[in-house]
RNA sequence: CGCGGGAUGGAGCAGUAGUUAGCUCGUCUGGCUCAUAACCAGAAGGUCGUUGGUGCAAUUCCAACUCCCGCAA
């Protein structure tokens, strides 16, 4: 079987790295351009690039801006089938349909649920009790093609959106490892999916971070704790003795409906113990 | 040159131009207690980021540098 994996951050690379370990070796991979990162805007590739480079994979690492602009170079390749996972970018009809197996994506949720770009953050945040992947194929509405299967449920019991990710990512890999060899064979009914079950999720943004310790319930609290971060974050604004300070937090716990906060960061300090915290600062 | 905060015992913070640099926490020792993250007594532990400058005197003032971090992208 000839492939083209397209995705870039650590959870398409988890799924290429599985795919890989079960023998199957990409013609290509498409992830998004090396991008500055930080405020020493140390170029960095996508985790997806760092596995094959670090891997020394002898293959063909494409990072178009846009992708029409590889258009020809994915012909050229004549794959059987393109792969997606959390590749980023809207992928056009003319190429999901390039390969005669189509496109098929894996996505972080149990489809129709949660189609969009942030199912795993939102499922953390609307406090789901479990969740899961489905692999569907692609078509040119967002999440919305037929699904071909559906792990098994991963329990959400107090992860936060990285470890979450990781785990789904590794379910996912495997779900994909196992039907594969179905699907290219033509053994795997594809099941449309149900359009009035959907729901949709969007990006976070900053804003979406902001929260009041003394307003704002304590389980909304621990879900944006859990699901927003490392990225955009949880932060609020606190009165100490030496004034107004804003605060990040980056980890809390839930005990009897009472938030615990564990670890947090001022503004410009590491992050602490927020018991640390308490030592220097003295909060009003 | 995008904006900004910071560097003081293991951690988080104060602080001052001048014989012994403080506080909270932790660590260690002893005591109390059925017991403890609780309490009491005591101890160890700091070239006050680096380099240079001005002072009789600098950790404290000035300059440069290094490193850390938040925001923005």
């Amino acid at each position: 079987m000839k492939y083209v994996f397209f995705g870039s951050p650590e959870f398409a690379a988890t799924i290429l790295k599985k795919l890989t370990e079960a023998g199957y070796m990409p013609e290509a991979i498409v992830c998004n351009p090396d991008e500055p990162v930080g405020r020493k805007k140390i170029i960095t590739p996508p985790a997806v690039k760092q596995l094959a480079i670090s891997n020394n994979w002898n293959i063909k690492i494409l990072q178009p801006k846009k992708l029409s602009d590889i258009k020809d170079d994915l012909k050229k390749i004549n794959a059987d089938v393109f792969i997606v996972a959390a590749y980023a970018k809207i992928i056009s009809k003319e190429i999901l349909e390039m390969p005669n197996l189509k496109t098929i994506g894996v996505h972080p949720s149990i489809l129709p649920k949660y189609r969009g770009s942030s199912p795993i953050q939102s499922a953390i945040l609307n406090g789901e009790e479990e969740t899961g992947v489905s692999i569907f194929i692609i078509d040119e509405k967002v999440d919305h093609g037929p699904v071909l299967a559906i792990s098994n449920k991963q329990k959400i019991a107090g992860e936060n959106y990285p470890e979450l990710s990781a785990k789904l990512a590794d379910l996912g890999g495997g779900l994909l490892v196992k039907i594969l060899p179905d699907y290219l064979n033509g053994k795997i009914k594809p099941q449309t999916q149900s359009e009035s079950d959907a729901t949709f999720t969007q990006k976070f943004s900053t804003k979406d971070g902001e929260v009041d310790l003394k307003k704002d319930s304590p389980k909304i609290i621990f879900g944006k704790v859990k699901a927003l971060n490392p990225d955009p974050g949880v932060f609020t604004y606190i009165e100490t003795k030496k004034g107004r300070i804003r605060l990040k937090i980056l980890d809390a716990e839930l005990e009897n409906n009472n938030l615990k906060l564990l670890q947090i960061q001022p503004d410009g300090k590491k992050p602490m113990a927020y018991k640390e915290f308490l030592n220097g600062y003295k909060p009003i």
